[in-house]
DNA sequence: CGAGGTGATTGGCAATCTGGCTAACAATTA
DNA sequence: TAATTGTTAGCCAGATTGCCAATCACCTCG
């Protein structure tokens, strides 16, 4: 139910946002195809088209040539009027430094630089830390300092957007209230910080399986922990304190009490990967190796369908509350167990879930967590660049 | 990301959308209170009163005087120019027929009539039986039969909006695939069906302890089953196939083989209440009657404790999920349970949930799944009115 | 094989229309 | 008298239709 009133100038507003919408989304557009689209006549069209050019921010990229009459122009918007940076940083546990990836990209969603480092943040402060890597992506682009319009922070961790503070972090020093506001008035952008299993998700809704599911729960089988991410037609769910999807404290039900309390990272988390390896006799020293191992091993059946079991289990309970149409496994180890762990986890939902939701491993091979991060910088640099139109012209 | 486009012709629908929209929601404004509201100027504001005066969906309904000048007339909302009606159909179970509870309010929202009775649905078709009640709540209204809009249903099952179908549904007849728009087409209206608990999360949001919640988790403790809606600020979680929060099927994990699969309808679904009324020498023929029982009973401590235990296992699954900001005993058991069933309950899923939700009972008496019908049925007749403001004008 | 005609398409200009705004004004009541 | 309501008149912004020149592909004819 739109509340929304007012004179000609929103009308203007509204038609420039509308035009800049389709360009951002389809690419490259002619006046007839935005036309068509908007449902605007052609005297307006060229009127708006000629504003958001003076402003910088659509350019004609060539010419539609083949059919009778003139070239008509293709617009698109501006590759260059503004950039997205991402930051992913992860814990890669006892074997090393924490680590952090980051990457920026254009208005059409070309990468433009990426970095890769470890930092140590028991030494080093986030703040100071994260303005360095910007500020080196900023140069290995060649982008002027405001040209960044928004920063988006991935961590392991749940974001409470309200309280603006990092929670449930491992990584060194990120957990201090304050702190993203802080590395937002430094950097001079505005940031986001979002979940890194909610990224990934955002790649998938973009990039992967998820494309054309009308909603999907991601569930991240990671080295160390699990998680969970819920797309609901695009948007993702986060809850009250961003903490949805933190599936990894479930605690499961125990008939009786002879049976210690265990959650659900304890079933499938990263140490009881390792040690249902040890008792099917699969070697490796990490979660993923033991994967790895067991997925060129053609004996190694008995390991994926106790694996599969155990994840059924949490998927049971998300089908459950939520009937996605669409389950996806994602995350170092499911990657790893490919359509063997795929077969495995089907078969055991099947037994298990009441509702038939379609399940698969993810087809994203780049850091999923990374391109979701851009993606999601994206987005909120569009809708900004849209919004500003809106308040300009008002 | 508003993607509308149009001319002046949309403004005008736009400004008198916008201005009725104030006026459903508000009841009552003089042409000062709009002007305040929308933005717009007086003799803007003039011509779009003008304008819905005359399609008869605004008359003035008094004046306000007491302040200098002319006595400002008060607009609102005509309450007959559109109804909704609402039926609940229940299955009582083994005590008796199915029972039908239905509803008529006129656009503001007010009851005009209430139908209750008992229809036996083996015998009755279910078109014949629906189309006879609001014949006879159109009757005992007065109201005409091109008044009424919406007709809305709700059902102990899921709907899948999309193939039109009622599924998981034990009243006779109702799962045919076809029926609802044959229904539709029967009473001449547009009819939606959604599953009662649903419903019930629609009143606890407009009338109840939901109010005020950006989202909510309502578990409905039924006479037989158990249920739960979940709200995201303001709109319900359906699921693919209309099946979310269907957790009466979530399997519970059962950490060896020796225990027989369970799932969470055997835990705490009608059948368990009454065993655990019979361990804990609760009398009480029924679910009900046996809560009723230990609530008056102040030895009936152990009995609330160990249901409270067994609630807070789908609880903390739900939880862990979702994060809620609150979560909402609902449903006749949890009514009859009141504060004491709350207070255990809120005990043991401190226990056993890693996040902290508010719990609450739910504070509606009526039957909450007929007022929930009524104002989902509401809402649709608003925005109908609306969108066709919008399209008449076009 | 080349040149010119034909038709479709692009994009700009002028005139018109719709709708909202400001300003001035009559009417009414504390 | 002062404040407030609601109407009328004139104005302005923005979108639309209709018209036109320019351009390019394609076809036909010499």
């Amino acid at each position: 139910m739109t509340r929304l009133a007012g004179s000609s100038k929103l009308l203007r507003a509204m038609n420039a946002s509308a035009a800049l919408g389709h360009l951002l989304e389809a690419g490259g557009l002619t006046r007839a195809d935005l036309r068509k689209l908007t449902q605007l006549s052609t005297p307006t069209i060229s009127e708006v088209l000629r504003r958001l050019t003076e402003a910088g921010l659509v350019t004609v990229v060539g010419y539609h040539s083949g059919r009778p009459g003139p070239n008509a122009e293709i617009y698109a918007a501006n590759p260059d009027a503004a950039y997205a940076a991402a930051v992913s940083v992860r814990d890669i546990g006892a074997s090393g430094a924490p680590s952090v990836v980051a990457a920026l990209c254009d208005l059409t969603g070309a990468e433009r630089a990426r970095i890769e480092r470890r930092i140590d943040f028991l030494r080093t402060d986030p703040k100071t830390a994260l303005v360095e890597v910007v500020a080196d992506l900023r140069e290995e682009a060649g982008v002027a300092a405001e040209g960044i319009h928004h920063v988006q922070l991935g961590v392991a961790g749940s974001y409470d957007s309200r309280a603006q503070t990092i929670r449930h972090v491992d990584v060194p020093g990120f957990s201090r209230p304050g702190l993203v506001p802080e590395i937002a008035a430094a950097l001079g952008t505005r940031v986001g910080v979002d979940n890194d299993v909610n990224l990934a998700a955002v790649a998938e809704r973009r990039h992967g399986v998820g494309t054309d599911a009308d909603g999907f729960a991601l569930i991240w089988l990671g080295q160390e922990g699990l998680g969970l991410a819920i797309d609901i037609g695009g948007t993702l769910l986060r809850g009250a304190r961003g903490g949805a999807g933190e599936i990894g404290y479930m605690p499961l039900y125990a008939p009786d009490s002879t049976h210690r309390k265990v959650d659900l990272q304890d079933l499938v988390g990263g140490a009881a990967v390792l040690a249902l390896g040890r008792d099917h006799g699969v070697p490796g020293r990490t979660p993923l190796e033991v994967v790895q191992a067991a997925a060129a091993d053609p004996e190694a059946g008995e390991f994926f369908t106790e694996l599969a079991d155990r994840v059924s289990v949490g998927l049971a309970a998300v089908i459950a509350v939520l009937d996605p149409s669409l389950v996806v496994l994602a995350g170092p180890v499911a990657q790893a167990g490919g359509q063997t762990l795929l077969a495995a986890v089907t078969t055991a939902v099947r037994r298990a879930a009441p509702l038939e939701s379609a399940i698969a491993v993810t087809t994203i091979d780049d850091d999923a967590v990374l391109l979701g991060a851009l993606d999601a910088g994206l987005t909120a640099v569009r809708e900004a660049l849209i919004a500003s139109i809106r308040d300009d012209q008002a």
